[in-house]
DNA sequence: TTGAAAGCGATACCAT
DNA sequence: ATGGTATCGCTTTCAA
């Protein structure tokens, strides 16, 4: 960043002091009308920008929130970015972002973060050592999980309400009528996963199945394709699949087309769960939970706030219920 | 970010002067082993992490890059930020990331930009005023365009070759004996679209073609949809369709098969350009026009420093070429 | 209302 | 090799 106009080259062609630059462009703290208007228009002049390092380095405050996103380029995760970039930008923030790979954790990228001083950080999908959440807390750097949560920590996380969702996949599949189920797990060690097949293999149980069928796969379009050809190529083939994510579904629904030969979905049902733009494209008319980007948005943005305003305020985990999405891949409903 | 250890907590605590715990933490400047090992311990035991914002404010550069992309949920988007931050994250450079809505230009968000004194500022598919290209170059943020360019401006800009790209598909379609053909453009405005349809059409002249068919859509996939509708409903509907981008290509396909009932590639060829991932499913196998992202953003980068380096070096434009990507939705040539 | 001056937390030059 | 000190560009008391 070289050569730049300064509040002080600001002032000397105002004919003021470089306080009274200083004050025209924090907020509208005493300054007469006309000198105010002298340093606009010099400031105009000139080209004049404050320089938002120095005023980081005296008001120790950076307004900037560092955000770490796994999982890039999963199509879900761009709107969750895009809906993030919207909220910050409105509230005059910037934006530092990271990625890690999914379900790394982030230890190492931890330093850069700190070093920047941002003012809150929110990770997605990524995991945090207790010992770096612990550090942020010394730097008194607000932390928020989104769709990731740790028990005993003292992070906050935002989360779709993931063991209910499962709950409501299993009782659709049994109400549908469907007698051989499957599930096709996301990574193992994911909160996300784990959520989803709890809740509907405790469903499944309570309703009085015995046995289901299960692949793992790992969120991602080839794994689902994959685990389906597996599930779909046996004798005693499932009529129902749920996929842990939307993106397996659609490999999964290819799996079905293409790989065995089978017709969605009166030979196989097949829901997932995030509801993806794709999700509804007319090849795959996806039955999924969707979870609702807009509300975790803005539940992860109200959580962020608050930290910042009271740093001491306890840890809080919210949960945003999913909604089922009903179009025409599982038999028995339509939309 | 409230109370921080600061280097003159370190010193003290090391018993050395702040200097000297400046330079450890700098580079190996003349530091003797013993002090250097007790300023790290000491800075370990404080849990010291640099600051940042002082650092920029001396050294006059940030070690920020910014970038701005339109069009973050459109698929071909996130692997070239994913890219990007791989690449900046292995330079030690962070990323400032801005949006803005696709081809509206980005003069608004200048401001903020600016303020903070990224080192160096990469647009993606969106426009700059000229009066904000000036704007900095007189700040000295070398300015590096992707997939767009600008004439008259003194911005840099890496673009896959479009021109030649549409000059190649409109050889392909001929070769293979396609008779009526027709394109959907993205928008209008955009010179990812204009340069494809440029080549595509100058082609097609060349070779003899008297007339095409011509339908406009905005990149995205409900309109490449739409358009392929109106064009497969013709009585004298085309036998191949060129789509300025693969989602609409993907828009495109199942129009035809869901909205028209016609079969990929018998009755109609799509073929698309950029070759996003949904490319390579099995639904679609879509042939397409490749983006080179891996050389792109290398370019980009590789432009960006020498502009860091050498201010004064003269503005350039970098084509890449695409590449043909052969799968199964043009009739006449498979893998 | 306005200006002068003291930080903010580093880097880098200048002596030693 | 080390320490002292000016400096970066701003915000914010403190007086006037």
């Amino acid at each position: 960043m070289p050569k730049h106009v300064t509040s002080i080259d600001v002032a000397q062609l105002a004919g003021v002091s470089q306080s009274t630059v200083s004050r025209v462009f924090t907020d509208m703290d005493s300054v007469s009308p006309d000198k105010r208007q002298r340093v606009l228009e010099a400031a105009h002049e000139l080209g004049y920008v404050p320089n938002a390092i120095a005023r980081s380095l005296t008001m120790k405050r950076t307004n900037i929130i560092g955000i770490v996103m796994a999982n890039l380029t999963s199509p879900f995760y761009p709107y969750v970015l895009e809906k993030f970039l919207q909220h910050f930008y409105q509230m005059d923030k910037q934006t530092l972002l990271f990625t890690a790979a999914p379900d790394q954790d982030i230890d190492d990228i931890m330093p850069h973060i700190l070093q920047h001083r941002v003012d809150a950080l929110i990770i997605t999908s990524a995991k945090l050592s207790t010992a770096m959440a612990d550090e942020c807390l010394r730097y008194g750097i607000p932390v928020i999980l989104f769709n990731r949560y740790i028990l005993d920590s003292n992070a906050n996380a935002v989360c779709t309400d993931n063991v209910e969702g499962g709950r409501v996949v299993a009782n659709l599949l049994l109400d549908t009528g469907h007698q051989r189920i499957a599930y096709i797990a996301g990574q193992p060690n994911a909160s996300t996963n784990t959520d989803r097949e709890k809740g509907f293999s405790d469903r499944l149980r309570e309703r009085g199945v015995k046995e289901w069928l299960r692949e793992e796969g790992d969120f991602f379009y080839q794994s689902g394709y994959d685990a389906a050809v597996r599930l779909l190529s046996r004798p005693d083939r499932p009529d129902a699949i749920f996929c842990a994510s939307d993106n397996m579904a659609l490999g999964a629904i290819d799996a079905a087309r293409y790989g065995v030969g089978l017709h969605i979905p009166q030979d196989v049902s097949i829901i997932g769960f995030d509801d993806i733009p794709m999700a509804a494209w007319p090849s795959y008319r996806l039955t999924t939970m969707a979870q609702q980007v807009d509300v975790m948005v803005a539940e992860t943005i109200d959580l962020m706030l608050r930290k910042i305003e009271e740093p001491d305020s306890k840890p809080a985990l919210r949960l945003v219920p999913g909604r089922l999405t009903i179009r025409g891949s599982v038999r028995g409903i339509q939309p």
